[in-house]
DNA sequence: TAAGTGACGGAGG
DNA sequence: GCCTCCGCCACTT
């Protein structure tokens, strides 16, 4: 069954915009659950498809796709990335272009520069 | 109950 | 940028 905790982290994961994506530390974090980063890895992998949850934007701290290169699983969420538009590079992404920066883009939304 | 495993992260070489 | 080690924690054997 489901642990409570990856019901957070599922709803986490659904906030992430489109065209930009994040590490698992960086869910784990915004989930309240700072350092289970590898809980989040599980949770996304139980996550069933009624929830439509974003899973494809989620990628490791060294942004990287956190699948074998060539894998089934690494050649479908590529493929979701890239019909976002983001560029996905020998399984590698830039993530000072595209993580998702939900406090600095609130900051700048709200100090107006 | 203990040991192994993994869609991880960070420090070091 | 790549690899190794170690810490981490839920789950499986």
């Amino acid at each position: 069954m489901a642990n409570p905790d990856y019901e957070k982290i599922w709803q986490t994961v659904r906030l992430i915009p489109v065209g930009k994506i994040a590490c698992y530390g960086q869910v784990a974090d915004l989930a309240g659950l700072p350092g289970r980063a590898r809980m989040v890895g599980r949770a996304l992998g139980d996550a069933p498809s009624t929830m439509e949850v974003p899973w494809h934007r989620v990628i490791n701290s060294q942004g990287k796709i956190s699948f074998p290169i060539g894998s089934e699983h690494f050649e479908k969420q590529k493929g979701l990335l890239q019909s976002e538009d983001v560029v996905v590079i020998n399984g590698r992404i830039k993530l000072g272009q595209f993580q998702w920066q939900p406090d600095l883009a609130e900051l700048l939304f709200t100090l107006k520069y």
